[in-house]
DNA sequence: CAAGGGATAAACAAAC
DNA sequence: TGTTTGTTTATCCCTT
């Protein structure tokens, strides 16, 4: 998970948003859709499929097609035909299933390293409507970044879910952690100290014994359990929505069927809290790609039953081709954040189903396309 | 005001 | 032996 030093372009536009994004959440997209966020589904022809994930990076010159609805009537007309690079075109409506199981592979988040503080732009433009005597926003970096307003447990679980086995051990906890949010980067080292309390004090998360032949390094693997899961997620939802959601754009119930989405393993019986009880989810849990020599240990030192074999379920939202465009505020400029560089091709943004106030904001981003590029 | 949750610190043991 | 990991306890602060 090492960064790859990209820079996340930042397009400085003038949203009328008050809404407010800390930080630009470096979990993949299957985990929420909230009222701030635009989802982008990345259709690649066959032959703009990455090699790898990395080719996703802002470099790819992947088209980007904003997948919300219903599609405004204005914007529909201004969805052309893809040829970004002279070379490749893309057809938005060749996506194989392949095809989407490459685009919603999102690693290169995490290889971007600088991707989640709000750091500039390496090259800002500034909105065409904004006024000329105005002196073009030049945002820089906060002293020192702040610190995240999630707990412990939702990033841990932000960690977890955003790894490709769903389980990480403690040590791979942390560096999503740092890598995600640089305000732990230099925070003292008391935070990992919470991380551990919480991975073992907290009935969320559960430890996976390794393989002996595959005991590498210290520790083990640590996985959400699932009937923990609902919450964890309501936990996440209510805090983006109260540091920074407040919109109704995407109030998608998409997100409830992510919610059912059920990783990595059959837990025993626990405890399950009200908002489990809304969604029960166990009957149709998916097995455990556990291997046959790892052992789920209970917190509680209970047995666990091992189920082994089957794939795991694939989460839909993942399966949609749907990532997270983000947009944060930076002193009185709020600022989208995509997946791509400043060079991709607006031209081929959609923006549907947003409000008055996002339309004009998806008016500034085309005009932005128009305009300067 | 009390209860609960979360953050933080610390101590300790076991594993590496 | 030092570091990392995992567990437990305690305390404080904030929110409800």
């Amino acid at each position: 998970m090492e960064s790859d030093s990209h820079t996340l372009p930042l397009l400085p536009i003038s949203l009328p948003y008050p809404a407010t994004l800390y930080h630009c959440l470096p979990f993949s997209s299957s985990l929420l859709q909230t009222s701030s966020t635009v989802h982008v589904s990345l259709p690649l022809s066959p032959l703009s499929i990455p090699p790898s994930p990395t080719s996703l990076c802002p470099t790819s010159p992947a088209s980007i097609h904003l997948k919300t609805e219903p599609l405004s009537p204005l914007l529909h007309t201004l969805s052309p035909p893809l040829f970004l690079d002279g070379q490749n075109s893309h057809c938005l409506n060749s996506l194989t299933t392949s095809d989407e199981d490459d685009l919603t592979c999102l690693n290169w988040l995490h290889q971007r390293g600088n991707l989640l503080p709000l750091q500039p732009l390496p090259k800002t433009t500034p909105l065409p409507q904004l006024e000329p005597q105005d002196p073009i926003p030049t945002p820089h970096l906060p002293p020192s970044p702040s610190k995240p307003p999630y707990s412990f447990s939702s990033l841990i679980f932000m960690a977890i879910e955003d790894s490709p086995d769903k389980r990480l051990p403690v040590k791979g906890i942390y560096e999503w952690i740092v890598n995600s949010f640089p305000y732990y980067r230099a925070a003292p080292g008391g935070w990992r100290n919470s991380v551990r309390h919480n991975l073992s004090l907290s009935k969320s998360f559960r430890r996976i014994h390794r393989d002996k032949s595959q005991l590498v390094g210290k520790g083990s693997q640590w996985c959400v359990c699932p009937e923990y899961r609902h919450a964890l997620l309501e936990v996440l939802r209510k805090a983006r929505y109260y540091h920074g959601t407040n919109s109704n754009l995407l109030n998608n119930p998409a997100l409830l069927e992510g919610a059912d989405y059920e990783v990595s393993m059959v837990c025993d019986t626990v405890e399950i809290s009200a908002l489990t009880l809304d969604n029960p989810p166990l009957s149709s849990n998916p097995p455990c790609p556990l291997t046959p020599d790892q052992v789920v240990v209970n917190m509680e030192a209970m047995e666990y039953e091992e189920e082994v074999g089957e794939e795991m379920e694939k989460d839909p939202l993942s399966d949609s081709g749907y990532i997270e465009l983000h947009y944060y505020q930076y002193h009185q400029y709020q600022f989208l954040v995509l997946p791509g560089d400043t060079e991709l091709d607006l031209e081929t943004v959609e923006i549907l189903q947003l409000d008055a106030e996002a339309q004009e904001a998806a008016g500034s981003l085309l005009d932005l396309a128009g305009g300067g590029h």
